[in-house]
DNA sequence: CCGGTTTAGCAAACCGGTTTAGTGGAAACG
DNA sequence: CGTTTCCACTAAACCGGTTTGCTAAACCGG
């Protein structure tokens, strides 16, 4: 009993003030059919004169749904809406729910806790983005009987739908196409976990593609030393601070995988500061093909992958688990990558000399 | 009567189980103190090794509050993901909302009533951004009786908290600013409505800011012709536009103030195309400060507004709205802007022929 | 050993709707 | 005119929990 309930008046109010049963007023609203036109309409009209609206909980428990599809994320949003790719997963998601008539809640952990969240959660069936399947509370999550489709996740479950993209696909495409270029020295900067521990987010991810870029250039004879790979926070400041530490180290490579847009713009920065011109001295291929990179100077050479539409796959996966009533076996989809060159890559400097450096 | 709550136990399997009854379970998981320690974690055992939770709604609608905050948007999730603007008024709102153990749900309209929406919603309160206050619905909004803060509302209703920004001061400094430099030749560069008729979003936001240039304008004896206004989605796109129409219709400017920055950058690279040096032929000053406007060549001057700020704040408000018993009067905020100057802006150039141009 | 207080647990009421199973009366039918 | 069908509406059960009010047993001091 809190007021912030207020005073509004419930349905045994308008049926006592309409003089009719509750059930006529349910009826009014739900099943007009089954009451005399004019009777329905002058409910109706009582009940808003009234500023009666059915309390949308208890409708949900007699109802056994909720009309709400929940997106499940391990990290804050405080965080996660920081990235630009979260809001373009968003909204596929949400053009998909929305069509079905389904509004969204944003779960995220509780006090640290994400299968608490998830049991406060009101929601019909969960998509989560980026829930390492060995993540601590993942088992609890499933307990929870809910439909649940698993987005970017290492391993998914095969007892639940999944979407992920070819993440090796397009890491080799980008390395294959910097030695087209004629590269043989190369920096890859990857995307640190988020806390230290805790793999959370696109830890599979960042193995995959690390492995893809490994694969591609042993084809090409060419070895990928362990200091060659410099990790650091998914942001435009976390390339920057990459590739300058490298160079600080004595790396001169002459081009640079980065696994992620946001950490290829920074390396750019980085290497503009460095007295590097881009793509003449050092080449730059990023990953994902966020908006952004498009608008940048050189446009950035990068690896697309499809956000949104991982968004609509998803949702559409969830719409037709809910609705489904056995369980036939849940479909597990990948989408394609492709390589997108702009102009942050060009062929290998023909001088092992390269300009700038002290 | 749905399945897709599948078979899980409720509450009255687990006191069969344990041998207790249904209040004994409850008092376990949520008054153990009430309990003898060892039925206590007895029964906790019981309900675990069932696989038993709580069900959610079943808990709000005893305890009438959901423990869920609503963010209203009078335009589809899937085109104002779209806008970054909102991820990251997301972010502050996310940020105290976590904090409190909140969740977010999303609200936007249900096959185009945005009151259905908000009649469908499971919340203890909203946060409203950029609903107009004529919106055709938002009378019908506010009769649900739930505590609502209206963020950038044009004229907000005083018994509701609000939060917006000093729009006219932005504005103002932004044109102050190019004056200053010299210009006298100006295109204003305006958001669009979203919806034709409708007027939704920043409604009042764009002619807050449009009447604030005109005023700052004349002030120093310069006239706004209504055909030096030109308005667009408020996208890059919508920017090249704006600036290659205006063009093309004879306009001459040399300097350029946006509404958003989002349609600076885009004026930006139109002007590329046309042949002309930002800044030396032409400045552009944006508006919002987003993420990106740092990041392009040459950075852009803009106007910033705290954004994220905007979203703790209005949550801030929401919470102690919904906290309060007595409706003590609600507190508007007002947050400050201001100019940040980068690259995009300079002097006026001298000769009045500019570069390019046919 | 007795009256009073605590403790541990239960039955029933309640939250605010929807749904099932009727009910009484009018209309239709034979 | 008696029976059946249909119509308009209702009382009560139900959804799955929480909370109130109560009871029986254990405990306690004198």
């Amino acid at each position: 009993m809190r007021q912030e309930a207020r005073d509004r008046p419930r349905i045994a109010d308008v049926a006592r003030e309409a003089g009719v049963s509750k059930t006529a007023v349910s009826f009014a609203f739900n099943s007009p059919e089954r009451l005399s036109p004019d009777t329905a309409t002058r409910i109706r009209d009582v009940a808003t004169s009234m500023g009666y609206r059915p309390h949308p909980v208890a409708r949900m428990l007699t109802q056994g749904r909720t009309r709400t599809l929940g997106i499940l994320t391990p990290q804050a949003l405080s965080v996660v809406f920081a990235n630009p790719f979260f809001a373009t997963f968003s909204q596929g998601v949400a053009a998909v729910a929305e069509e079905a008539g389904y509004a969204l809640l944003f779960v995220s952990p509780v006090h640290g806790s994400l299968a608490r969240a998830v049991n406060r959660a009101t929601v019909d069936g969960f998509v989560a983005i980026g829930l390492a399947q060995d993540h601590p509370e993942v088992e609890q999550i499933r307990r929870a009987g809910l439909p649940i489709v698993m987005v970017d996740s290492a391993a998914p479950f095969p007892e639940h739908p999944a979407v992920d993209v070819d993440d090796e696909g397009g890491a080799r495409l980008a390395a294959e196409h910097l030695l087209a270029l004629g590269h043989r020295d190369f920096l890859v900067i990857g995307v640190e976990p988020p806390a230290p521990g805790a793999q959370a987010d696109s830890g599979g991810v960042v193995g995959r593609r690390l492995e893809a870029y490994r694969e591609a250039l042993a084809a090409a004879g060419i070895d990928l030393p362990d200091d060659h790979v410099v990790v650091g926070p998914a942001s435009v400041e976390g390339g920057s601070a990459c590739l300058a530490g490298a160079w600080e180290d004595g790396r001169r490579p002459t081009a640079i995988l980065a696994m992620s847009d946001a950490m290829a713009i920074g390396a750019i920065n980085a290497a503009r500061r460095l007295g590097l011109r881009v793509p003449a001295d050092l080449s730059v291929v990023g990953f994902d093909d966020i908006e952004l990179s498009r608008h940048i100077e050189p446009p950035l050479t990068t690896v697309h992958q499809p956000v949104r539409r991982k968004g609509e796959e998803a949702c559409r996966l969830l719409l037709s688990a809910i609705a489904r009533d056995d369980s036939s076996r849940p479909d597990h989809r990948r989408l394609e990558t492709r390589l997108i060159v702009r102009g942050s890559s060009g062929p290998a400097p023909i001088g092992k000399e390269v300009a700038g450096g002290r």
